[in-house]
DNA sequence: TGTACATCAGTGAACGCGCGTTCACTGATGTAC
DNA sequence: TGTACATCAGTGAACGCGCGTTCACTGATGTAC
Protein backbone atom coordinates (compact mmCIF):
# COMPACT_ATOMS: atom_id res chain seq x y z
CA UNK A 1 0.00 0.00 0.00
CA UNK A 2 1.51 3.24 -1.25
CA UNK A 3 -1.26 4.89 0.41
CA UNK A 4 -2.57 4.73 3.94
CA UNK A 5 -5.49 2.18 3.95
CA UNK A 6 -7.90 4.87 4.68
CA UNK A 7 -6.79 7.58 2.38
CA UNK A 8 -9.14 7.03 -0.74
CA UNK A 9 -12.16 6.31 1.48
CA UNK A 10 -11.83 9.76 3.30
CA UNK A 11 -11.45 11.63 -0.35
CA UNK A 12 -14.22 10.06 -1.22
CA UNK A 13 -16.24 10.87 1.89
CA UNK A 14 -15.00 14.31 1.48
CA UNK A 15 -16.34 14.82 -2.38
CA UNK A 16 -19.89 13.46 -1.04
CA UNK A 17 -19.81 15.66 1.77
CA UNK A 18 -18.44 18.85 -0.24
CA UNK A 19 -21.38 17.83 -3.13
CA UNK A 20 -24.18 17.79 -0.29
CA UNK A 21 -23.48 21.45 0.52
CA UNK A 22 -22.99 22.72 -3.07
CA UNK A 23 -26.03 20.55 -4.24
CA UNK A 24 -27.96 22.77 -0.94
CA UNK A 25 -27.02 25.53 -2.27
CA UNK A 26 -27.20 25.66 -6.42
CA UNK A 27 -29.76 22.76 -7.11
CA UNK A 28 -28.67 19.57 -8.37
CA UNK A 29 -29.18 20.34 -12.49
CA UNK A 30 -27.23 23.93 -12.10
CA UNK A 31 -23.96 22.02 -10.58
CA UNK A 32 -21.41 20.23 -12.67
CA UNK A 33 -18.51 17.78 -12.13
CA UNK A 34 -15.54 19.99 -12.35
CA UNK A 35 -17.11 22.42 -9.82
CA UNK A 36 -18.09 18.87 -7.54
CA UNK A 37 -14.45 18.23 -8.02
CA UNK A 38 -13.22 22.09 -7.37
CA UNK A 39 -15.18 22.39 -4.28
CA UNK A 40 -13.12 19.23 -3.22
CA UNK A 41 -9.87 20.48 -4.02
CA UNK A 42 -9.54 17.66 -6.75
CA UNK A 43 -9.42 18.06 -10.62
CA UNK A 44 -12.41 17.00 -12.51
CA UNK A 45 -10.40 13.64 -14.12
CA UNK A 46 -10.64 12.25 -11.25
CA UNK A 47 -14.28 12.09 -10.72
CA UNK A 48 -14.40 8.75 -12.27
CA UNK A 49 -12.21 6.89 -10.13
CA UNK A 50 -14.75 7.50 -7.70
CA UNK A 51 -17.97 7.46 -8.63
CA UNK A 52 -19.93 5.39 -11.74
CA UNK A 53 -21.44 9.13 -12.77
CA UNK A 54 -22.50 12.17 -11.44
CA UNK A 55 -25.90 10.86 -10.58
CA UNK A 56 -24.31 8.33 -8.49
CA UNK A 57 -23.12 11.45 -6.32
CA UNK A 58 -26.20 13.40 -6.22
CA UNK A 59 -28.01 9.99 -4.60
CA UNK A 60 -25.08 9.31 -2.11
CA UNK A 61 -25.07 13.27 -1.50
CA UNK A 62 -28.92 13.08 -0.71
CA UNK A 63 -29.05 10.42 1.44
CA UNK A 64 -24.95 12.30 2.94
CA UNK A 65 -27.46 15.53 3.69
CA UNK A 66 -30.40 14.11 4.95
CA UNK A 67 -29.11 11.63 7.68
CA UNK A 68 -26.97 14.73 8.29
CA UNK A 69 -30.49 16.74 9.47
CA UNK A 70 -31.92 14.10 10.95
CA UNK A 71 -28.88 13.48 13.25
CA UNK A 72 -29.17 17.22 14.19
CA UNK A 73 -32.73 16.63 15.07
CA UNK A 74 -32.15 13.68 16.78
CA UNK A 75 -29.73 15.97 19.02
CA UNK A 76 -31.97 18.32 19.65
CA UNK A 77 -34.92 16.73 20.96
CA UNK A 78 -32.42 14.41 23.15
CA UNK A 79 -31.23 17.49 24.52
CA UNK A 80 -34.55 19.24 25.05
CA UNK A 81 -36.07 19.33 28.50
CA UNK A 82 -39.25 17.18 29.31
CA UNK A 83 -42.08 17.70 27.71
CA UNK A 84 -40.42 20.31 24.74
CA UNK A 85 -38.86 17.54 22.74
CA UNK A 86 -41.50 18.21 20.06
CA UNK A 87 -41.17 22.04 20.30
CA UNK A 88 -37.11 21.52 20.34
CA UNK A 89 -37.29 19.57 17.39
CA UNK A 90 -39.05 21.91 15.06
CA UNK A 91 -37.26 25.09 16.44
CA UNK A 92 -34.29 23.32 15.40
CA UNK A 93 -35.49 22.81 12.19
CA UNK A 94 -36.77 25.90 11.36
CA UNK A 95 -33.35 27.84 13.02
CA UNK A 96 -31.03 26.24 10.90
CA UNK A 97 -29.96 29.13 8.74
CA UNK A 98 -31.13 28.24 5.14
CA UNK A 99 -31.12 31.83 3.97
CA UNK A 100 -27.62 32.59 4.54
CA UNK A 101 -25.80 29.31 4.62
CA UNK A 102 -28.56 26.76 2.32
CA UNK A 103 -25.46 24.76 2.50
CA UNK A 104 -25.96 23.43 5.92
CA UNK A 105 -29.56 23.70 5.28
CA UNK A 106 -31.95 20.96 4.65
CA UNK A 107 -31.49 18.35 1.63
CA UNK A 108 -35.54 18.68 1.05
CA UNK A 109 -36.06 22.62 0.97
CA UNK A 110 -33.29 23.07 -1.45
CA UNK A 111 -34.14 20.22 -3.71
CA UNK A 112 -37.90 18.50 -3.14
CA UNK A 113 -39.61 19.81 -6.20
CA UNK A 114 -36.30 18.27 -8.29
CA UNK A 115 -36.27 15.11 -7.00
CA UNK A 116 -39.77 14.44 -8.26
CA UNK A 117 -37.59 14.50 -11.63
CA UNK A 118 -34.26 12.77 -10.68
CA UNK A 119 -33.49 9.29 -11.56
CA UNK A 120 -34.73 6.43 -9.08
CA UNK A 121 -31.82 5.95 -7.06
CA UNK A 122 -31.66 9.41 -6.24
CA UNK A 123 -35.44 9.67 -5.43
CA UNK A 124 -35.36 6.56 -3.27
CA UNK A 125 -32.52 8.15 -1.07
CA UNK A 126 -34.39 10.68 -0.73
CA UNK A 127 -37.19 8.59 0.05
CA UNK A 128 -35.47 6.86 2.93
CA UNK A 129 -33.69 9.67 3.79
CA UNK A 130 -37.28 12.00 4.54
CA UNK A 131 -38.51 9.14 5.98
CA UNK A 132 -36.05 9.06 8.84
CA UNK A 133 -36.22 12.94 9.17
CA UNK A 134 -39.81 12.74 9.93
CA UNK A 135 -39.59 9.52 12.35
CA UNK A 136 -38.00 12.06 14.59
CA UNK A 137 -40.75 14.58 14.01
CA UNK A 138 -43.11 11.91 14.93
CA UNK A 139 -41.10 10.10 18.01
CA UNK A 140 -41.35 13.10 19.92
CA UNK A 141 -44.78 14.14 19.08
CA UNK A 142 -47.35 14.42 22.16
CA UNK A 143 -50.28 12.55 22.75
CA UNK A 144 -50.61 8.53 22.23
CA UNK A 145 -52.37 7.66 18.80
CA UNK A 146 -51.30 4.32 16.91
CA UNK A 147 -47.45 5.03 15.51
CA UNK A 148 -48.87 5.61 11.74
CA UNK A 149 -51.59 8.03 12.61
CA UNK A 150 -48.40 10.07 14.77
CA UNK A 151 -46.32 9.44 11.69
CA UNK A 152 -49.19 10.76 9.18
CA UNK A 153 -49.61 13.98 11.23
CA UNK A 154 -45.87 14.45 11.65
CA UNK A 155 -45.51 13.95 7.88
CA UNK A 156 -47.97 16.74 7.24
CA UNK A 157 -46.10 18.97 10.01
CA UNK A 158 -43.10 18.58 8.28
CA UNK A 159 -44.52 19.06 4.71
CA UNK A 160 -45.65 22.20 6.47
CA UNK A 161 -42.41 23.90 7.54
CA UNK A 162 -40.94 22.68 4.35
CA UNK A 163 -43.11 24.48 2.33
CA UNK A 164 -43.09 27.82 4.73
CA UNK A 165 -39.05 27.25 4.34
CA UNK A 166 -39.23 27.32 0.91
CA UNK A 167 -41.53 30.07 0.38
CA UNK A 168 -39.49 31.90 3.17
CA UNK A 169 -36.72 31.38 1.10
CA UNK A 170 -37.95 33.28 -1.93
CA UNK A 171 -38.67 36.37 -0.05
CA UNK A 172 -35.58 38.92 0.63
CA UNK A 173 -37.54 40.42 3.13
CA UNK A 174 -36.26 39.97 6.51
CA UNK A 175 -39.09 40.93 8.67
CA UNK A 176 -41.81 38.64 5.91
CA UNK A 177 -39.48 35.47 6.50
CA UNK A 178 -39.59 35.98 10.43
CA UNK A 179 -43.16 36.22 10.34
CA UNK A 180 -43.50 32.98 8.04
CA UNK A 181 -41.48 31.18 10.13
CA UNK A 182 -43.72 32.20 12.81
CA UNK A 183 -46.94 31.13 11.60
CA UNK A 184 -44.87 27.95 11.06
CA UNK A 185 -43.85 27.25 14.39
CA UNK A 186 -47.32 28.25 16.03
CA UNK A 187 -49.45 25.93 13.16
CA UNK A 188 -47.25 23.14 13.72
CA UNK A 189 -47.66 23.00 17.48
CA UNK A 190 -51.12 23.67 16.85
CA UNK A 191 -51.49 19.63 14.69
CA UNK A 192 -48.95 18.50 17.11
CA UNK A 193 -51.22 19.04 20.30
CA UNK A 194 -54.40 18.56 18.29
CA UNK A 195 -54.07 14.78 17.33
CA UNK B 1 -50.64 45.08 -42.04
CA UNK B 2 -50.07 41.90 -43.41
CA UNK B 3 -51.08 39.77 -40.71
CA UNK B 4 -53.90 40.55 -38.78
CA UNK B 5 -53.16 42.57 -36.10
CA UNK B 6 -53.87 39.91 -33.02
CA UNK B 7 -51.88 37.47 -35.02
CA UNK B 8 -48.26 38.44 -33.13
CA UNK B 9 -50.14 38.72 -29.54
CA UNK B 10 -51.49 35.44 -29.77
CA UNK B 11 -48.35 33.31 -30.67
CA UNK B 12 -46.53 35.18 -27.70
CA UNK B 13 -49.31 34.29 -25.54
CA UNK B 14 -49.75 30.76 -27.16
CA UNK B 15 -45.68 30.22 -26.35
CA UNK B 16 -46.02 31.53 -22.52
CA UNK B 17 -49.06 29.34 -22.27
CA UNK B 18 -46.77 26.12 -23.51
CA UNK B 19 -43.92 26.88 -22.14
CA UNK B 20 -45.94 27.33 -18.24
CA UNK B 21 -46.53 23.54 -19.10
CA UNK B 22 -43.29 22.45 -20.14
CA UNK B 23 -41.71 24.14 -16.67
CA UNK B 24 -43.90 22.75 -14.61
CA UNK B 25 -43.43 19.45 -16.15
CA UNK B 26 -39.43 19.57 -16.52
CA UNK B 27 -38.38 22.40 -14.36
CA UNK B 28 -36.61 25.44 -15.23
CA UNK B 29 -33.38 24.40 -15.45
CA UNK B 30 -33.66 21.42 -17.65
CA UNK B 31 -35.71 23.25 -20.64
CA UNK B 32 -34.14 24.82 -23.35
CA UNK B 33 -35.30 27.36 -26.09
CA UNK B 34 -35.48 24.77 -28.66
CA UNK B 35 -38.32 22.88 -26.80
CA UNK B 36 -40.00 26.05 -25.67
CA UNK B 37 -40.66 27.13 -29.22
CA UNK B 38 -40.96 23.04 -30.09
CA UNK B 39 -43.75 22.83 -27.72
CA UNK B 40 -45.69 26.34 -29.38
CA UNK B 41 -44.83 24.66 -32.70
CA UNK B 42 -42.33 27.12 -34.31
CA UNK B 43 -38.25 26.71 -34.66
CA UNK B 44 -36.13 28.31 -32.23
CA UNK B 45 -34.65 31.33 -34.34
CA UNK B 46 -38.11 33.10 -33.45
CA UNK B 47 -37.64 33.17 -29.86
CA UNK B 48 -35.42 36.50 -29.39
CA UNK B 49 -38.13 38.02 -31.63
CA UNK B 50 -40.63 37.68 -28.80
CA UNK B 51 -38.49 37.64 -25.97
CA UNK B 52 -35.58 39.42 -24.18
CA UNK B 53 -33.95 36.36 -22.86
CA UNK B 54 -34.91 32.61 -21.98
CA UNK B 55 -35.44 34.06 -18.53
CA UNK B 56 -37.65 36.62 -19.17
CA UNK B 57 -40.32 34.14 -20.70
CA UNK B 58 -39.46 32.19 -17.04
CA UNK B 59 -40.61 35.10 -15.37
CA UNK B 60 -43.77 35.42 -17.64
CA UNK B 61 -44.50 31.60 -17.61
CA UNK B 62 -44.52 31.49 -13.64
CA UNK B 63 -46.81 35.07 -13.27
CA UNK B 64 -49.01 32.37 -16.16
CA UNK B 65 -49.08 29.64 -14.28
CA UNK B 66 -50.10 31.19 -10.74
CA UNK B 67 -52.71 33.20 -12.49
CA UNK B 68 -54.43 29.88 -14.09
CA UNK B 69 -53.99 27.80 -10.63
CA UNK B 70 -55.86 30.99 -8.22
CA UNK B 71 -58.29 31.45 -10.79
CA UNK B 72 -59.37 27.35 -10.53
CA UNK B 73 -59.50 27.65 -6.28
CA UNK B 74 -61.42 30.78 -6.85
CA UNK B 75 -63.82 29.22 -8.63
CA UNK B 76 -64.24 25.86 -6.63
CA UNK B 77 -64.69 28.51 -4.02
CA UNK B 78 -67.56 30.36 -5.64
CA UNK B 79 -68.91 27.15 -6.79
CA UNK B 80 -68.95 25.70 -3.35
CA UNK B 81 -71.79 25.22 -1.06
CA UNK B 82 -71.97 27.67 1.58
CA UNK B 83 -70.13 26.94 4.59
CA UNK B 84 -67.82 24.05 2.50
CA UNK B 85 -65.66 26.77 0.48
CA UNK B 86 -62.50 26.33 2.60
CA UNK B 87 -62.68 22.45 2.24
CA UNK B 88 -63.74 23.21 -1.79
CA UNK B 89 -60.54 25.21 -2.05
CA UNK B 90 -58.65 22.98 -0.51
CA UNK B 91 -59.61 19.67 -2.49
CA UNK B 92 -59.68 21.52 -5.81
CA UNK B 93 -55.68 22.47 -4.81
CA UNK B 94 -54.85 18.67 -3.35
CA UNK B 95 -57.25 17.59 -6.34
CA UNK B 96 -55.22 18.78 -9.53
CA UNK B 97 -53.65 15.94 -10.79
CA UNK B 98 -50.17 16.63 -10.15
CA UNK B 99 -48.94 13.04 -10.76
CA UNK B 100 -50.12 12.58 -14.54
CA UNK B 101 -50.20 15.88 -15.77
CA UNK B 102 -47.74 17.85 -13.92
CA UNK B 103 -48.11 20.64 -17.09
CA UNK B 104 -51.60 21.81 -15.31
CA UNK B 105 -50.45 20.99 -11.76
CA UNK B 106 -49.32 24.01 -9.01
CA UNK B 107 -46.18 26.15 -10.82
CA UNK B 108 -45.35 25.98 -6.72
CA UNK B 109 -45.31 22.13 -6.30
CA UNK B 110 -42.76 21.70 -9.60
CA UNK B 111 -40.85 25.19 -8.83
CA UNK B 112 -40.56 26.31 -5.27
CA UNK B 113 -37.10 25.30 -4.40
CA UNK B 114 -35.80 26.33 -7.92
CA UNK B 115 -37.34 29.76 -8.04
CA UNK B 116 -35.31 30.28 -4.73
CA UNK B 117 -31.58 30.30 -7.20
CA UNK B 118 -33.60 31.80 -9.94
CA UNK B 119 -33.35 35.73 -11.51
CA UNK B 120 -35.04 38.79 -9.63
CA UNK B 121 -37.76 38.99 -12.44
CA UNK B 122 -38.52 35.46 -11.73
CA UNK B 123 -38.70 35.33 -8.22
CA UNK B 124 -41.16 38.10 -8.01
CA UNK B 125 -43.25 36.83 -10.48
CA UNK B 126 -43.55 33.61 -8.29
CA UNK B 127 -44.44 35.74 -5.04
CA UNK B 128 -47.04 37.75 -6.39
CA UNK B 129 -48.35 34.93 -8.24
CA UNK B 130 -48.25 32.53 -4.79
CA UNK B 131 -49.63 35.51 -2.86
CA UNK B 132 -53.07 35.78 -4.85
CA UNK B 133 -53.30 32.34 -4.18
CA UNK B 134 -52.98 32.14 -0.77
CA UNK B 135 -55.52 35.13 -0.87
CA UNK B 136 -57.93 32.40 -2.29
CA UNK B 137 -57.52 30.30 1.05
CA UNK B 138 -57.26 32.95 3.24
CA UNK B 139 -60.98 34.36 2.05
CA UNK B 140 -62.57 31.59 2.74
CA UNK B 141 -60.73 30.95 5.89
CA UNK B 142 -63.26 30.34 8.81
CA UNK B 143 -63.34 32.28 11.66
CA UNK B 144 -63.65 35.92 12.01
CA UNK B 145 -60.00 36.67 13.42
CA UNK B 146 -58.46 39.73 11.24
CA UNK B 147 -56.88 39.80 8.12
CA UNK B 148 -53.21 39.21 8.74
CA UNK B 149 -54.11 36.90 10.63
CA UNK B 150 -56.00 34.74 8.84
CA UNK B 151 -53.60 35.48 5.67
CA UNK B 152 -50.67 34.17 7.79
CA UNK B 153 -52.62 30.85 9.09
CA UNK B 154 -53.65 30.46 5.20
CA UNK B 155 -49.39 30.62 4.39
CA UNK B 156 -49.51 28.46 6.89
CA UNK B 157 -51.86 25.94 5.25
CA UNK B 158 -50.96 26.49 1.83
CA UNK B 159 -47.22 25.59 2.81
CA UNK B 160 -48.34 22.02 4.15
CA UNK B 161 -50.32 21.37 1.39
CA UNK B 162 -47.65 22.26 -1.65
CA UNK B 163 -44.73 20.29 1.10
CA UNK B 164 -47.26 17.66 0.29
CA UNK B 165 -47.56 17.24 -2.81
CA UNK B 166 -43.71 17.65 -3.55
CA UNK B 167 -43.15 14.85 -1.15
CA UNK B 168 -46.13 12.76 -2.59
CA UNK B 169 -44.42 13.18 -6.23
CA UNK B 170 -41.02 11.30 -4.68
CA UNK B 171 -43.40 8.29 -3.85
CA UNK B 172 -44.15 6.24 -6.69
CA UNK B 173 -46.52 4.35 -4.67
CA UNK B 174 -50.03 4.96 -5.05
CA UNK B 175 -51.37 4.05 -2.12
CA UNK B 176 -48.47 5.94 -0.01
CA UNK B 177 -49.75 9.10 -2.57
CA UNK B 178 -53.37 8.63 -0.84
CA UNK B 179 -52.48 8.36 2.29
CA UNK B 180 -50.35 11.67 2.41
CA UNK B 181 -52.75 13.59 0.81
CA UNK B 182 -55.68 12.62 3.24
CA UNK B 183 -53.32 13.84 5.98
CA UNK B 184 -52.86 17.03 4.13
CA UNK B 185 -56.51 17.05 3.91
CA UNK B 186 -57.56 16.36 7.22
CA UNK B 187 -54.59 18.62 8.56
CA UNK B 188 -55.47 21.77 6.75
CA UNK B 189 -58.66 21.51 7.85
CA UNK B 190 -57.73 21.22 11.50
CA UNK B 191 -55.58 24.60 11.29
CA UNK B 192 -58.41 26.14 9.17
CA UNK B 193 -61.06 25.39 12.08
CA UNK B 194 -58.84 26.19 15.19
CA UNK B 195 -58.13 29.45 14.16
C1' DT C 1 -60.30 40.69 -61.06
C1' DG C 2 -55.18 40.19 -61.75
C1' DT C 3 -50.43 41.35 -60.86
C1' DA C 4 -46.38 43.49 -58.68
C1' DC C 5 -44.78 44.74 -54.41
C1' DA C 6 -43.50 45.71 -49.39
C1' DT C 7 -43.80 43.75 -45.01
C1' DC C 8 -42.36 40.94 -41.32
C1' DA C 9 -43.41 36.29 -38.84
C1' DG C 10 -40.86 32.61 -38.88
C1' DT C 11 -36.52 29.79 -40.46
C1' DG C 12 -32.21 27.43 -39.73
C1' DA C 13 -27.08 27.74 -39.98
C1' DA C 14 -23.63 29.37 -37.13
C1' DC C 15 -21.13 31.40 -32.86
C1' DG C 16 -18.65 30.41 -28.44
C1' DC C 17 -19.23 27.90 -24.37
C1' DG C 18 -19.61 24.46 -20.70
C1' DC C 19 -21.41 20.04 -20.05
C1' DG C 20 -20.51 14.60 -18.77
C1' DT C 21 -17.29 11.39 -19.75
C1' DT C 22 -12.79 9.03 -21.35
C1' DC C 23 -8.09 8.15 -21.24
C1' DA C 24 -3.06 8.34 -21.63
C1' DC C 25 -0.11 10.40 -18.41
C1' DT C 26 2.59 12.01 -14.17
C1' DG C 27 4.67 12.02 -10.04
C1' DA C 28 4.38 11.33 -4.91
C1' DT C 29 4.34 7.42 -2.16
C1' DG C 30 5.61 3.08 0.47
C1' DT C 31 8.34 -1.18 -0.36
C1' DA C 32 12.25 -4.19 -1.32
C1' DC C 33 16.85 -4.95 -1.20
C1' DT D 1 20.62 4.20 5.69
C1' DG D 2 20.32 4.74 0.55
C1' DT D 3 18.58 3.63 -3.95
C1' DA D 4 15.68 1.53 -7.52
C1' DC D 5 11.20 0.31 -8.32
C1' DA D 6 6.03 -0.67 -8.64
C1' DT D 7 1.78 1.31 -7.50
C1' DC D 8 -2.12 4.15 -8.20
C1' DA D 9 -4.34 8.80 -6.69
C1' DG D 10 -4.80 12.49 -9.18
C1' DT D 11 -4.08 15.35 -13.70
C1' DG D 12 -5.60 17.73 -17.80
C1' DA D 13 -6.32 17.42 -22.88
C1' DA D 14 -9.77 15.79 -25.73
C1' DC D 15 -14.43 13.78 -27.38
C1' DG D 16 -19.26 14.76 -28.97
C1' DC D 17 -23.14 17.24 -27.63
C1' DG D 18 -26.69 20.66 -26.55
C1' DC D 19 -27.00 25.08 -24.63
C1' DG D 20 -28.42 30.52 -25.26
C1' DT D 21 -28.08 33.73 -28.58
C1' DT D 22 -27.38 36.11 -33.28
C1' DC D 23 -28.39 37.02 -37.89
C1' DA D 24 -28.96 36.81 -42.91
C1' DC D 25 -32.67 34.74 -45.19
C1' DT D 26 -37.32 33.10 -47.04
C1' DG D 27 -41.81 33.04 -48.31
C1' DA D 28 -46.78 33.71 -47.03
C1' DT D 29 -49.51 37.59 -46.49
C1' DG D 30 -52.36 41.92 -47.24
C1' DT D 31 -52.07 46.17 -50.11
C1' DA D 32 -51.88 49.17 -54.15
C1' DC D 33 -52.83 49.91 -58.69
Amino acid sequence: MRYQKAHRGRTREHIVAQASGRFRRDGLAAVGVRQLMDDAGLTHGGFYGYFKSRSTLAAEAVAFALQDSRDALELAGANAERGCEFAAVVDRYLGTCHFVMPEQGCMAVALASEIGRADDDTKAAFRSGIHAVIAVFAKHLPGDGPPEERFGRAHAIYAMLLGSLQLALVTGDEARRAEILGEARRSALVLGTAL
